[in-house]
DNA sequence: CCGTATCCTAATCGATACTG
DNA sequence: CAGTATCGATTAGGATACGG
């Protein structure tokens, strides 16, 4: 269970408890906007950085990074550095990040089949 | 696309970028831990604000009403009152609401899944 | 090209208190 | 019980500048 974390620490329980809290703690750290939308960017690409920031729009030189560092510190994303100059890093995702791929995918595609309907709900919702 | 949005208005395609644009503006609303936790809380269940806090562990006061507002805005999440003393007020899931959980439920599988993966992922990060 | 660091503002969040 | 409002404190996030 993701919803529940670090609860009482009965001695039996230890070990659930804290796999409870770590798996809080990734989902923490995966549930954002802008770590969701670099994995549906790169997808079954090698991007580099400045691709990755043209095809997001609106994520900023430091987002970015601090995603990207985030992504890898997890495994989800792999960095590759060509010590070339000036240098070219590349970025693709791992295999638990490609995943973590097909879920976002079906959250996007989510969001567009149900576009029109959230519209409705949202000024039924506004104008009460 | 979803990582795509707001750009350039050439009057035809006026309309997509409209589209995109409240695709990311939804996409933002609902990419967040909080609202995605929620989501997996209240499940195929119908529960109370209180039960909804007491499920998901480490949510303020606050934070649930506030996300359990957006999600009936988007209409995500029905509310239902009944006009007794003390009031009671039970949360639900609408279709819409269901068929995202579907994914939200992939998401948690995927945390589980790969928790060593992760683990030990982040250990080799560390020591760098 | 890519990354880090700094500064500064805006947004988030928790705690608390108050209403129906 | 459920919701709103307010107040500090923390954090997120954009802009900019500089280093490899």
């Amino acid at each position: 269970m993701v919803t529940k974390q670090l609860k009482g620490s009965a001695k039996d329980e230890a070990d659930v408890t804290r796999a409870d809290s770590l798996a809080r703690e990734i989902f923490s750290d995966i549930a954002n906007k802008w770590a969701l939308l670099i994995i549906e960017a790169v997808g079954d690409s090698t991007l580099r950085f400045t691709e990755l920031r043209n095809e997001i729009e609106g994520i900023s030189h430091k987002m970015l990074t601090q995603n990207l560092r985030l992504l890898e510190r997890n495994g989800l994303v792999e960095r590759t550095v060509h010590p070339t100059v000036p240098p070219r890093v590349e970025y693709a995702l791992t295999e638990p990040g490609r995943a973590l791929r097909a879920t976002v995918g079906g959250m996007c595609d989510w969001t567009h089949r149900y576009l029109g309907a959230i519209e409705t709900a949202r000024e039924r919702f506004d104008s009460a």
